[in-house]
DNA sequence: ATAGGTGCAAAGTCTTTGCGCTTAA
DNA sequence: TTAAGCGCAAAGACTTTGCACCTAT
């Protein structure tokens, strides 16, 4: 693949910038020093990073693709009030693909969990709002 | 929330038809026996299903969402060749509620396993167009 | 009677893509 | 030199929504 300053600063924007950024995030974050960055160029450079295994796209159910730059072993959780993503370490996971591959004839290429739920500040939050109410 | 013949149509086509339905096919295959079906009725309807935890809403990277039935306990697996979502039963996650709540204080309300790789008779499929090659 | 649901079509949101220009190799 | 990549804008794919009509309660 051919060198593109542009590459190099999308990738470099989704490892340092460890909020999960959506394409749009890396654009507006790009673009501020970057001005004639286009959004078609993220898109296709977020795409092609992914496909690489340089970065991940992260699904979440009703908000758009996110992406992370931790390529090691670790999962998800999205807090349902803020829709942030946080990172978790998990155990019990190790022996995941082990259980797959003996159990079933599906070839394991990788796995995402995506945990859902409330974050701690959120759910603080909506204690204090209960509070209120009664 | 108040009775709709549709609503009705649409969670028995989700729970029948196994193959984890994406909206528009729920449309297809409803529209069939009812032409006066319409695709925002669908969605709606979709999505209100499953805000009430009546089905589930599967995300997956780089296809449309799809959604399960299934309300028990059980995990997917995506082919990336066809794109078909399979069942799976895993053992090891019993005690990844627990770990999360004894590592975070993050509430959890549910979590979803997707594993991506190739299936069986994709598998076969390659292995085939391999042997052609070479 | 009336709140909630539907069908329809239009509008939104997010993402991809075609094309002429630019740039790394 | 030239194939890959870019910027731009238009098109695409998928989903939501406003509104007038309909229907379960």
């Amino acid at each position: 693949m051919k060198y593109s300053k542009q590459r190099e600063l999308i990738l470099k924007t989704v490892r340092e910038n460890r909020v999960h950024p959506t394409a749009d995030y890396v654009y507006h974050f790009l673009k501020k020093d970057h001005p004639n960055l286009s959004l078609g160029t993220v898109y296709r450079n977020l795409n092609l990073l992914s496909e690489n295994g340089d970065i991940r796209k992260i699904c979440i159910p009703n908000a758009r693709d996110r992406f992370d730059g931790r390529m090691d072993r670790h999962y998800h959780m999205v807090c349902q009030e803020c829709a942030e993503v946080f990172d978790i370490e998990l155990n019990c996971l190790s022996k995941l693909e082990e259980e797959i591959s003996s159990r079933t004839d599906f070839t394991v290429h990788g796995y995402d969990v995506i945990i859902t739920g409330v974050c701690h500040t959120c759910q603080h939050k909506l204690n204090e709002s209960k509070k209120e109410v009664s």
